[in-house]
DNA sequence: TTTATATACGGAGGGCCCCTCCGTTTGGCA
DNA sequence: TGCCAAACGGAGGGGCCCTCCGTATATAAA
């Protein structure tokens, strides 16, 4: 927050943007293999740098719990756009929904730690969700265009199957079929020669 | 566990007991001012007594937040048959439906703690329910036949109706307006003349 | 009563964690 | 090249968890 938007009384030094990016990746990395007790000086230790330095960035649990958040959606948003400009629309859209998958581990292992945020919890969801449904739209509206899927597909509809494919994430070997239901998924919305 | 069904060895310290209640008075005490996130240490003290024998009589957290539950509802329903012993039906029943209000507080409180207990949590809870069902069954039987109560009462709806006054238990004044709901409530049930 | 001993007690101490504070280093502009 | 704000790192105070073990005592047997 106050990191990002900073007034113009000197520059954002490159060493300082680093550590911060540094310390988001060993924050997801933590949260995946540790869970969400993970300690915020086991955090500094993989992002290799003193615990100073993460309560600078983050000066609360909750500052870098958010950070890794915003960063996994906005890297799912970027996403869309990045496979549509080196994949057929369709692959784009299949790999995107891959993406995603990767997209709800990360929520479901941060979101306990966001449960002291109140309010603040839910409106963070509420944007996210927005910018997935944008990109999601995009994406099925491409593929149509491009006759890789049926045209009567509703982008909201893919959607829902994703999240429905999100129950019961938390099980061991969940991950697995997901993408194998993906799989199938992609195979029934695929125009029909 | 352990220390409750003790083999003949020898027998159960009579100071060993004393502890244990007090250990079991002070965590209640602790998770109503402090939360469920008290420390043991904090329990330990408020009880007089020694980390050592916290952590004899209670080898894990979630031994001793069980114990807290467990104590909670004997007294609900013990107190079904102690208020029968003093007071008319219709009054005992009145009375236990405020008692009632303790113990959702108590469970309010505790429930987060008990998150870690994954399956055991849930086997504790249905256990519990029984125990209540059987007590307001009780209550409520009794103050028919007395004619406190209206006879088309059935047990059931008087403990869905306690059940629901617990929804928005944590905002503040909630205890309050849940015990005028519960005047309120035995004025409806009490038998027209 | 006295004695023996299983039972129970208490708290020091090791290890980890949170968070602050401040002396040191360094990137970037002039 | 030199300056200095920006950024770094980690020691240190305070807390918590949990174990271990020497000490005290309740109780049953003599």
């Amino acid at each position: 927050m106050s990191v990002e938007s900073r007034e113009p009384g000197r520059t954002q030094r490159a060493d300082g943007l680093r550590n911060r990016e540094r310390l988001i990746g060993a924050a997801k990395a933590g949260f995946a293999e540790t869970g969400p007790e993970v300690s915020l000086e086991e955090i500094a230790r993989r992002a290799g740098v003193g615990i100073g330095t993460l309560y600078r960035h983050f000066p609360t649990r909750e500052a870098i719990v958010e950070a890794v958040y915003r960063r996994e959606v906005r890297q799912l948003a970027d996403g869309a756009t990045r496979l549509l400009g080196s994949l057929s629309p369709g692959e784009a859209l299949h790999e995107w929904m891959r993406l995603f998958l990767d997209y709800v581990a990360t929520k479901r292992l941060i979101g306990p730690a966001l449960g002291s945020m109140v309010g603040g919890a839910s409106a963070l969801y509420a944007a996210s969700g927005e910018t997935i449904t944008g990109a999601v739209a995009m994406l099925v509206g491409r593929a149509i265009a491009n006759g890789d899927i049926r045209a009567d597909v509703d982008p909201m509809d893919v959607l829902r199957a994703l999240v429905g494919l999100s129950y019961g994430a938390a099980e061991p070997g969940w991950e697995a079929s997901a993408r194998r239901l993906i799989d199938v998924l992609m195979d029934g919305l695929r125009a029909r020669a």
